[in-house]
DNA sequence: GATATATAGTTGCATGTGCAACTATATGAC
DNA sequence: GTCATATAGTTGCACATGCAACTATATATC
């Protein structure tokens, strides 16, 4: 029942929680210094725009972007406000919604892609070579199971 | 000036946050189930355990556990409140203040530890072998700068 | 088809976080 | 020395988050 942890697996993990971190604050400041609202917004706003019929149940959206639903209740609250999103009733299970993208969602989602990608290239990308990136996805996706 | 993203990239950076914030959450759950309290306070701690004098300025623990010098001024708050970390104020700046772990701090260390490393273990270390721990911190390591 | 249980989503309340303003001390220019 | 500016740390206020309780509907058991 003993589980030895190896200085290896320690230092790695302790790496991934401050590399993470670090990167994710830089990149949350970039967009906030153009003006543009949190990543957690572009998150939503994206896999709603990935899917074809540009509209999820909210309990699926809450899986893709590992918000709790209450959490993920009160962020769509702020969207819909926004306009960048739509709430509609759900005819083939009636205790739940249809959460859509509206155009003016598209476009903000346009408008914070190259924001974005820099931010991703300056923090992130440009420190790997093209093999490492690859390596380190490979690696990272198996920690998906 | 244009910044070309690859696939691999967009890719690894996309996995990087999921990753993450997964693991993240589940240690955090496992740290909760046992009564224990949140990893901040872990890292604090740790990071004054880990100085041979036991205690640092504010502004360097700031640093070390990435957190807001607002943020991190009422997580001490807490810390003190509850007898794990003393504050006193440092003679060669008088703005300053020493942050010093106390006894009671270090046994809360030595109880979280085992249920932290065991987290480790099962939500992380088990998923990879050795030599893909060491690459996966070589690589980390590389985005620390 | 009535009852129990599970699931979708929301909300009140307590707690945590970000921002800007504030106090107090230190440092640099003159 | 005096003044301007920078740094250490705290605090008020607004906003975000976690938790538990809640409403409403669906599913499963009998």
């Amino acid at each position: 029942m003993m589980k030895k942890l190896s200085q290896e697996a320690i230092g790695a993990w302790g790496r991934l929680i401050q590399v993470q971190q670090r990167l994710l604050d830089k990149v949350e400041a970039d967009l906030k210094g153009a003006g543009l609202p949190p990543l957690s917004w572009y998150d939503v706003l994206l896999e709603l725009n990935r899917v074809p019929a540009g509209r999820l149940r909210q309990f699926e959206l809450s899986e893709k972007v590992l918000l709790s639903k209450y959490n993920l209740s009160r962020l769509l609250d702020r969207l819909e406000e926004q306009g960048l999103i739509g709430r509609e009733s759900c005819d083939e299970d009636r205790r739940g919604t249809h959460v859509s993208i509206t155009p003016d969602g598209k476009k903000l989602l346009k408008r914070m892609w190259p924001i974005y990608a820099k931010a991703i290239h300056t923090h992130f990308a440009r420190h790997l070579a093209p093999e490492e990136q690859a390596q380190l996805g490979a690696l990272l996706e198996r920690l998906l199971h």
